[in-house]
DNA sequence: TCTTCAAGTTGTACTCTACAACCAGAAGCG
DNA sequence: CGCTTCTGGTTGTAGAGTACAACTTGAAGA
């Protein structure tokens, strides 16, 4: 693990760049965090998957969209979209409508149901993000939220992970 | 959603607490990187799935353990252990010893070759990391990542997802 | 019209995972 | 000692999530 080139201000006695050690802190935490999330997501909420949560997440925000675009938009295959969607059209929680103008395309709605569901989960998972993050202070949130939507605003097909 | 019962400082206009619009979004954050992080790894890195680099990892910065340690550490059933070890095997990047106090348990090692692809691995991931965390300034970094260790510092078992 | 493109579906296969049943060695206890 | 119980690990089975390839159907252009 060579230093790398790092031209950044400050250095530790050991060399290193503190940026240099902040990279791999981030790293590792980040890669601790998703190895653990899906499963726990499963145990806390069996009735929507971490997937199919986002999906519905995806669908009320932007109130209908093409299956395309959910497969654009998360880096799926359109074949893993198709499933996930038959999925929770099944459950009831999504309906399709065909496009009035291109018949090929079927727009995606929530239902009422979807939306329950949605919220519900939602609210369940405000709740225990909320019961981690309670003794922080409010100064520490703002500042944390900021970081993770500028690391997430990261373009998608680029190579940096996540 | 209602503004719920939170008792702090600052309050937006729209009545809701900056703390409160913070862990949605680092809610919203956190699980928008969970969904990403597995597909990205693998489509990254084929040779070595996001589990088995954790593991290897582990190892490493342990210098071997028990395949129960494992599971344990990362919440994972013993049976999923049992086999990702298995392959680590198979594919020569880890090996076992019978334990000379207690037959039952194997301590399990990393190999040459192993020691060799997780260090490959990892630097590949570091490169990846830094060029999205390029212009970053250090101050943000430290911070940022002492946030995360913060936020993963919570219990394992306990409710909060992740 | 003929070709090419785009949206979705279906077949197939692979990985990761959990749960349950099981085996083998260890430990405690009569 | 012999029985029960506990612990570490493997195997059978099943299900979710995913990708890739092949296909269908409709739209758009040459």
């Amino acid at each position: 693990m060579p230093p790398a080139d790092v031209t950044r201000e400050t250095t530790t006695p050991g060399g290193r760049s503190a940026a240099d050690t902040a990279v791999e802190t981030i790293q590792r935490e980040m890669t601790a965090f998703a190895r653990r999330a899906r499963a726990s997501a499963g145990r806390m909420h069996p009735e929507l998957s971490l997937v199919s949560y986002t999906l519905l997440g995806h669908l009320e925000e932007r109130g209908g969209c093409r299956a395309t675009d959910l497969a654009a938009h998360y880096a799926l295959d359109k074949s893993t979209v198709s499933r996930q969607v038959a999925a929770l059209e099944r459950a009831g929680l999504v309906e399709r409508r065909l496009d009035a103008e291109d018949h090929r395309v079927q727009v995606l709605y929530l239902t009422e149901a979807g939306r329950r569901i949605l919220a519900q989960v939602t609210e369940s998972r405000r709740t225990a993000f909320r019961e981690r993050l309670a003794d922080w202070p409010e100064e520490d949130l703002v500042r944390f939220a900021a970081y993770l939507e500028r690391y997430n605003a990261w373009p998608e097909g680029a190579s940096g992970q996540g």
